[in-house]
DNA sequence: ATTCTGACGTGGG
DNA sequence: CCCCACGCCAGAA
């Protein structure tokens, strides 16, 4: 069965990633963190390469801790994510987002 | 089962 | 900010 609910940690980053307001970035440590699993930010990047099955999740609003797109490289073409992003009002400059603190978003903060 | 890698983060220097 | 090393968990070979 499928379960609607969300038990497992995939589920659970695809909800909070799924949240990032528009024109607003946060970090894959953000959300591990609010997870309650600060060290397994890389999980939170892991489930994003499943959120290809989540058209709810806009993957391109995540970045690492710098502000730099680490995930560019695993969407179509070779800009697409930093289009998403430059759509969206934020700059971006040698795939790194300007004035990251700016646009940052925490979940724990915020949501 | 073992080994390596990976969209990361933190700490020490 | 840079560099180096470790931890973290999940999945693929």
């Amino acid at each position: 069965m499928a379960k609607t609910n969300d038990t497992g940690f995939f589920e659970k980053v695809y909800q909070v990633a799924s949240q990032i307001p528009y024109g607003r970035v946060t970090s894959y440590g953000a959300i591990a963190k609010y997870l309650g699993t600060p060290k397994s930010a890389r999980m939170v990047g892991w489930a994003m390469n499943a959120s290809h099955n989540n058209p709810d999740v806009s993957a391109h609003r995540v970045v690492n801790r710098i502000g730099l797109l680490s995930g560019k490289h695993h969407f179509e073409g070779t800009n697409l994510m930093q289009q998403l992003l430059e759509n969206e009002g934020i700059e971006v400059v040698e795939n790194q987002i300007q004035n990251f603190e700016k646009h940052f978003w925490d979940p724990q903060k915020e949501l």
